[in-house]
DNA sequence: GGCCCAGGGCTACGGTGTAGACGTTAGACG
DNA sequence: CGTCTAACGTCTACACCGTAGCCCTGGGCC
């Protein structure tokens, strides 16, 4: 051990300086970008460690496991979804209808999110699976709440708030999944059936999809999600006064 | 067909008869009883070599890969969903609102079905995310064929049915994760709050959220999925009227 | 001073997916 | 009949994975 010839140390002066010692959040950060970059399978501790400059096993005192990573990621992602400013007083004014503008707000942001990082869509939907509610990290379980509270000011009894507050998150994972699903296939080709692989299927059995080749070349995923929410919020708004 | 009574003396190192050979589909059911039984993580190509009682290796001669292999299970699972009578004929009768009672239909068995194998939800939800629509598995196409079916013969145009097609599976994905999000946390517990484990959620960062256990603890799926529908089909009966 | 202990490094272990070469056989075809 | 071929199964080997266990170090505490 008296060889202290200190490693890979490619770093300032050997002498004084210990690194600055690293935190949770930069774990989370580096991990996150990693998957942005790369997907989720490329996230691998010792590539972590890599991003990060340390022994992959130093990332162990930051999180437990690397579940627990995931977790982390998907909560500091979820921390981008919680709305900064609360709409306190605006309650007396035009209360009226303010809830469904609200929730089509909470909609494009959740979309805008989730497309920005898209490749953690998958830990994103998944990720709930792995345990009951309540002992989801906490920072995933403020969206969920927000938007009971958007429901309960809108006038939804405790029932109805949970029940649209679910239909509702289960609405927007519907759409990025399907959103994610459009990717093109192959972009330079001219006609509809090819570009998007449709040719591949048989006609006997999916007269329907292909016929749809237009409609499907031409997704906005905006758009579909503003259709959506139409649908969902006429749906929620008929509930409302029964 | 499962009978595989068919081994020999299921010993013998080489004595001499061969075995019957493998097929696609006795992989595909074994690794899906794995998947049922155990989860995901415990689906491994030497565990599923040796419930095959063959060499790990064998398995590729039926799939290329291992993300083929998933693809497979998701694929027969999804042939669970195809329902069998086609209800050719009675388009004239009472076609009126019978496309709702479908949906209802369909759904349920969809519920049903992921609640059978829902260790195998997570990628029955993700799978579609690694590939462009046209290019999965054709067996996991043929449900959302029917679903355009379903809606074009209730009178939607194209684009409202692919787009109404999209919000109703998105709707069940929704569903069945909030449903397997419930799982009681210590069911002996009397108390709702800490049956749930909601003690843990900070009272003013949750107030919402831990005022619902009542709600919370009494979760009925099927209702809840009655709900969600009534809810959906209303939004959707009103898309169609104008 | 003495102690503690959180943060980081290193090695090592058992497990994973799968490439590649090799055997064996059933059937096609002359 | 013999020969060829393609499918199926086996084995070995490799690179990579998550992480248990132990050590060292330095700064904060009494």
């Amino acid at each position: 051990m008296t060889d202290a010839s200190a490693k890979p140390g490619s770093l300032g002066p050997q002498s004084s300086g210990r690194r600055p010692a690293l935190t949770r959040e930069q774990v989370l950060t580096a991990a996150l970008k990693i998957v942005d970059e790369s997907g989720v399978e490329a996230l691998t501790m010792r590539r972590l460690g890599q991003a990060l400059d340390r022994n992959p096993m130093a990332i162990y005192r930051h999180a437990s496991d690397k579940e627990d990573l995931l977790d982390g990621i998907v909560e500091q992602v979820a921390a981008e979804l919680v709305t900064p400013s609360p709409p306190e007083h605006d309650r007396d004014g035009g209360g009226d209808d303010g809830w469904e503008n609200a929730l089509r707000r909470t909609a494009h942001t959740f979309r805008r999110v989730a497309l920005a990082h898209s490749n953690l869509v998958p830990l994103l939907v998944t990720r709930p699976l792995s345990g009951p509610l309540a002992l989801r990290p906490l920072g995933t379980l403020l969206p969920f709440e927000e938007l009971l509270e958007v429901f309960i000011n809108a006038g939804f009894d405790n029932h109805g708030a949970l029940h649209a507050a679910r239909l509702f998150t289960g609405f927007l994972y519907g759409h990025v999944i399907h959103e994610l699903q459009e990717r093109v296939h192959a972009p330079d080709e001219t006609d509809d059936l090819l570009r998007l692989g449709l040719h591949r299927l048989p006609v006997t059995q999916f007269p329907r999809l292909r016929s749809l080749a237009a409609e499907l070349a031409a997704y906005d995923g905006a758009a579909e999600l503003d259709e959506g929410l139409t649908i969902l919020l006429a749906g929620l708004r008929s509930q409302l006064l029964t």
